[in-house]
DNA sequence: GTCTATACACCGATAGAC
DNA sequence: GTCTATCGGTGTATAGAC
């Protein structure tokens, strides 16, 4: 397989994949040291235990949050559409990383709920400052974390399989538009 | 503590309690037995086995939404404010019927997701037959799962602790108001 | 119906060879 | 830097006494 990746990076995308897929309870030493083709010592020797994997896994993902708030921030649609755009699960790095660290927050890892609050919150940041309301934005960035438990877990809320997704976000997206107009037309808050 | 309760009745809650707070990890069948208080043999008498437990918790999660769903249907402010001011996470039997079998969802049950499934399809169903529109439902009804993925899951999204709770759903139902009022302006679809 | 005792598998981690 | 071997702990489940 991508044997030629370095053995650090295919133990911890095995480990995010297996997160992914069968939760923290299947993403056992053994069960990732199978998937990323090394032994259990070998493992060892990057990581000193499970934590230290977890806590590389969490370190991936605030780097390619961060990166993606500066394209959140450059674009031009706007943060809004952009977050709900995005929040469709396609598999991206940041996608992968993001839902295998909401397992790990699910597994009562502080450290994933810590950073999972701030991404949270930039992007919470970012959509107020784009349309003023706070009740509006608040919903928006519900509506896109809804979307991405309904897409990107696989044992979560079942993915709606009646509409194509492309046409799907085009929908929400629409939705997104009506929020932000009204939000327009009622400038009240702060 | 309430032991007056049937054991039967008590290691269903134990297990429901820890699914919630510890996740599918963290339920193992020492700890509910712990919290149950009865002994291993005796939850193996009600339960042949792990497995027949959670079978328990998805059929007692099917009959508190089944007659969630009557009340949906009979509500006076319509299935859609209903369902955005439910989907806050109280600690009601549904809420924590719905939040377990969401995690042993989450741990690959597929008898789990599949009433998870049905469910959601029948909000989805209510709501639309309220508004009349796919694009603004399907909004509707991803808002609610953000809610409760948001306020629900002790380790998912952190929960907003700006907002006050009441004040935060209040403010959301506004935005479901906007919603309904621009898919009753655009009967377009169906 | 509920208990104790125990079998057995699996997981995380260590030690040490290569 | 990667391997094998192995230990202690914990988890599920069975057997059988009461």
């Amino acid at each position: 397989m991508s044997n030629t990746r370095p053995a650090r990076d295919r133990i911890l995308d095995a480990y995010e994949e297996l997160l992914i897929n069968e939760g923290p309870r299947g993403a056992t030493l053994d069960a990732v040291v199978a998937r990323a083709e090394v032994s259990k010592g070998g493992l060892l020797y990057h990581f000193k235990n499970k934590e230290a994997m977890a806590a590389a896994l969490i370190a991936r993902l605030e780097e390619l949050a961060a990166a993606d708030l500066v394209r959140m921030r450059a674009d031009p649609e706007g943060p809004s559409r952009y977050l709900v755009r995005e929040s469709v699960y396609v598999g991206s790095a940041l996608d992968r990383a993001l839902i295998g660290v909401v397992r790990l927050a699910q597994a009562s890892d502080p450290d994933a709920s810590a950073v999972l609050e701030r991404i949270h919150r930039s992007w919470m940041d970012l959509v107020l400052e784009e349309v003023g309301h706070p009740a509006i934005a608040r919903a928006i960035v519900l509506l896109g974390d809804g979307l991405y438990y309904n897409e990107g877990l696989p044992g979560g809320w079942p993915r709606d399989q009646d509409s194509s997704a492309a046409q799907s976000v085009a929908d929400l997206l629409e939705v997104v538009d009506v929020l932000k107009a009204h939000a327009a037309s009622v400038p009240q808050n702060r």
